[in-house]
DNA sequence: TGTTAGTTAAACTCTACGGTGTAATTAATC
DNA sequence: GATTAATTACACCGTAGAGTTTAACTAACA
């Protein structure tokens, strides 16, 4: 009930979130094993003290990296369905905002060391995402509307969104995490390719 | 031109074997980093001193690893075209191949630490998958040949088979990863469909 | 202007691990 | 059975990094 309480005296925010940059900046670079604390206080030009005093751990200081990089993730996946545009520009638009998200330069490092923590405890991982909307749910939203308004044909929404991000997955997120991110001209005729074979299937018969 | 160098006077493979398997239960258990040498000599049942002896270094030790794994993986991928049987069939048996592959629980866990290796120095990733053939390589003879036995209309194989492989892999490779392995009952419905889809997109058109 | 939460520098502890040196031991080959 | 390549046990070196301690310092707020 008490937004400031007595306990805390100063305002230290900006000191936060400048250790999260600085330890955001440092992750990217050498991964989670080999960034050590000592150089994410040198980064962030604060003492090695005041790093543990805003954060408990090293893995402490990590979970808050994740979440500020999974709160960001979450926000750009919102698309309506608009019946005035076409099945083709509105796919597009949902496979545009995962090649923006795995793409953005700044985000690409981070990505790369989450996978490589992720996949290293599954059971972590499964519960890290858990706490996040499935990614999935927009596009279901937008099926179901384009089959309500007699543009495609689906029966089972949660499969074909299923289909459509496991193409999107394989073709362009974990490409672009084992190069140096996906060259967007040069990706575009596979993702054509893609949402012709999607539409393709789910197309209402004439 | 001489099999048998004097300067090696007797035959060390099996402890060389042993040792390499024992590296391969250590690492797929801790992950590169956390895998200590001591480990996996106490786990091969020989001296640490023993390991220097057989190999360089712990990374020498975990190359020789990666080649056993991807010498392993590039001889489940050959299937060839079969006119007898129908496109689902053949297209699942080549689904089938890579559900093996990651699916196997052996296979599993090593998969996962070379990911996690590999997606954190992608140059070395590469420079150790150029040294084996292309993984599309089999697929695309074979879309090759469906199409020249015009059961399929396939202009552009390689792009074909990039379609068919994000599918895969999206739908396959990288889920394994991230769960304990994948159902295979609970995955087909999927599998079906995306061999559907992509039969649907390159099937001829009567 | 005095109080004190927050910060700093630097030395320090503890643990871990990659890799080496060595002298003694084992066992395959002659 | 002698030779010697291969192995073993074990102490050892150097490095590195997580986290702590302490005493001095700084600046926000009363």
């Amino acid at each position: 009930m008490n937004d400031t309480p007595r306990t805390k005296k100063r305002d230290t925010s900006r000191k936060h979130e400048s250790i999260l940059n600085g330890a955001i900046q440092v992750f990217t670079e050498m991964g989670y094993d080999n960034a050590s604390m000592d150089r994410i206080a040198d980064v962030t030009d604060v003492s090695k003290r005041t790093v543990y005093n805003h954060f408990l751990s090293k893995e402490n200081l990590f979970q808050a990296v994740i979440a500020k990089f999974l709160e960001e993730q979450q926000i750009l996946k919102q698309i309506d369905y608009d019946p005035a545009k076409s099945m083709e520009d509105q796919l597009t638009a949902f496979a545009n905002a995962e090649l923006f998200l795995i793409n953005s330069p700044s985000r690409l490092g981070l990505s790369r060391v989450l996978t490589s923590v992720f996949i290293r405890d599954i059971d972590y991982a499964r519960m890290t995402r858990a706490k996040y909307a499935s990614p999935h749910e927009p596009l279901i939203k937008w099926l179901i509307a384009a089959h309500v308004d007699n543009k495609l044909h689906i029966d089972n929404p949660p499969l074909a969104a299923r289909v459509f991000y496991a193409m999107i997955e394989g073709a362009l997120t974990w490409p672009a995490l084992f190069q140096h991110g996906i060259n967007t001209d040069s990706i575009k005729p596979l993702m054509d390719e893609l949402i012709i074979t999607f539409i393709t299937r789910y197309r209402i018969v004439v």
